[in-house]
DNA sequence: ATTAATGTTCAGAA
DNA sequence: TTTCTGAACATTAA
């Protein structure tokens, strides 16, 4: 996402940010539309980054735009899969003229909220949400792990434990690492943990090189407004009853934090039948 | 026609 | 203190 917006705003003035004429009941927006609008226009923006799941527009007065996009929320350079969903827009001036960025979102769960230069640091750094996950190191996994006794992959989805982490890439990253998804965090061996590690890693930059994961109700796609191809690697998210692809078994659905979780039974050991013996 | 599910986050309760 | 529950929302599949 981040990447791709980057050339259009990157070193251009936003003219405007504008709210979409979206009939529906607005997302957050902080703060109001007018106070983002009078502190806004007219701004060079800085840079265009990213800190977990949240896009950061930073401009040259040291304020920023931090966009949540949850659910459904997409940053787009062309044109939305609907029009009625359309939220809000950056109108900039760059080299190549006017352009524009929408933020649209289907369930409208997303959030829009302009930072002034402290709190945008704040949010850079690790403090009220963890580290970013593509920053971890083995031994920064065993320090948030052992923090907590709730099972692994509800700890992976805790973003003030470690933030960027989503729920399919969390059921993703146990796979590839062998982990059960009910193992409680604070009770994996060192060697699970480098697994772990190296499987964010792995799975994380795939997901970034194949543009994310479109799922069967379209949820993500690319600023483009094309599918993502992500997919198509799935081991477990949401193939319950399918084969695992390393041994054959079927994967098995359960819940936990009522959120779906995808395992496979038999590369994914449960830890407490694991030392079952007499 | 209901119900449950959905790349999420947070306040408030247990 | 830590963990759990439900709500915000729109749409689709069962």
């Amino acid at each position: 996402m981040v990447r791709g917006i980057r050339p259009a705003l990157e070193g251009a003035t936003l003219v405007e940010f504008v709210r979409l004429p979206c009939k529906r009941r607005p997302l957050l927006l902080e703060p109001s539309l007018a106070v983002i609008r009078r502190r806004t226009s007219g701004k060079r923006i800085q840079a265009v980054r990213r800190r977990a799941k949240r896009v950061v527009i930073e401009l040259e007065t040291g304020e920023g735009f931090v966009i949540e996009p949850r659910m459904t929320g997409l940053m787009l350079v062309t044109d939305p899969p609907t029009v009625e969903h359309l939220r809000y827009a950056w109108r900039v001036r760059g080299a190549d003229g006017i352009q524009t960025v929408q933020f649209w979102d289907r369930r409208g769960l997303g959030t829009v909220r302009l930072l002034d230069r402290e709190a945008l640091a704040a949010l850079m750094t690790p403090g009220k949400i963890g580290p970013d996950a593509l920053e971890m190191t083995p031994a920064l996994w065993r320090d948030v792990l052992s923090r907590t006794r709730r099972p692994v992959k509800v700890a992976l989805l805790d973003q003030a434990l470690v933030a960027g982490i989503g729920n399919l890439y969390a059921s993703e990253v146990l796979h590839l690492s062998r982990i059960h998804p009910a193992t409680p965090a604070d009770r994996l061996s060192p060697a699970k943990i480098r697994k772990l590690s190296e499987a964010v890693q792995s799975v994380l930059q795939l997901a970034i090189e194949h543009e994310g994961s479109t799922l069967s109700d379209g949820t993500y796609r690319n600023v483009l407004n094309q599918d993502g191809g992500y997919q198509n690697s799935h081991q477990v998210y949401d193939r319950a009853g399918l084969g695992c692809p390393r041994c054959g078994r079927s994967i098995v659905r359960i819940v936990q934090a009522q959120r779906s979780s995808f395992f496979c039974p038999v590369c994914q050991i449960d830890p407490s039948r694991r030392t079952a013996r007499r």
